[in-house]
DNA sequence: ATTCTTATTGAAACATTTTTTCAATAAGGA
DNA sequence: TCCTTATTGAAAAAATGTTTCAATAAGAAT
């Protein structure tokens, strides 16, 4: 769906800070801070403030537009998400983030999980780390 | 093993900060920020400095005492973590994190992926989230 | 017990990241 | 074009994390 249609049905507006996070999400292929954002859109001349990419983002995530993606040692990044559900694999690398979908044969471990640990389970983060087929290259190039 | 001989070995010392930070950990049900830590160490009139709380989670993290947990937001904390792979169940209500193991299964799972991305897979992380029992209880007893 | 080496601490200054506030602006329905 | 109000940006404040370095204390050696 349009993002413009999308904001304005909720009588939230399409502003510019909101469009260049957008185009700056699209481009990137890899998961990007806050700052990182800030820094890409000063970079190229494009108006912004800083309040407003956090704004911006905190607006998107609700909207399920960008999902979170936690860096391996903690910091975390925003990437563009498709909708659904779900995960991400990430190169330990270049950073590089790829989606991938479709694991009901997790279903079966969470319902061991819940019988396990008498929890109520609603929701579930999986993240892979790895080397991209680049970066794979690279390194046995050297 | 022995914390005070686990250091040792490595040429480290155990000192007082880093008693208190076990201890804290260890009567600990949920993951703690460093700035949690650092204010139950104050409430509890051990004296420690934030510099060292920061310093000795590192440290515990290297030595794989300590893991490192994502909040459903983003920010993260730390738990007692006992040996060998394992991942985290956190409660949403209470924040208590509990340990499971042995998703053999995730395997299949990651050949897929592998297939797909052409990723060389390397290491994961899988949290759920959920209510644990006694947070289920509380909510159907209202 | 005492001494000695040096790993470790804590205070302080610094750096970075995030949040709050509020008057000025502009998006978009009327 | 006008009007309402969602949204912005500047600025200040708050929160979080890091660096530096002299003083301290852990623990091995004597
Ligand atoms: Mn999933
Ligand atoms: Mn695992
Ligand atoms: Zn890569
Ligand atoms: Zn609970």
């Amino acid at each position: 769906m349009d993002l413009q249609l999308k904001l304005n049905q909720q009588g939230l507006r399409l502003t510019r800070p909101r469009r260049v996070v957008m185009n700056i999400l699209q481009s990137a292929p890899m998961p990007l801070a806050p700052q990182a954002i800030f820094k890409t859109a000063v970079n190229s001349q494009e108006e912004i403030s800083l309040v407003s990419v956090y704004r911006t983002l905190d607006l998107l995530e609700e909207l399920s537009l960008v999902r979170k993606v936690h860096g391996h040692d903690g910091c975390h990044g925003y990437v563009l998400a498709s909708p659904g559900h779900h995960h991400h694999i990430i190169c330990q690398q270049c950073g590089r983030a790829v989606e991938f979908t479709g694991i009901g044969d997790l279903a079966d471990v969470f319902e061991r999980i819940v019988a396990e640990t008498g929890f109520d389970v609603d929701d579930h983060l999986l993240q892979l780390y790895g080397f991209c087929p680049q970066c794979q290259k690279e390194k046995t190039e050297k």
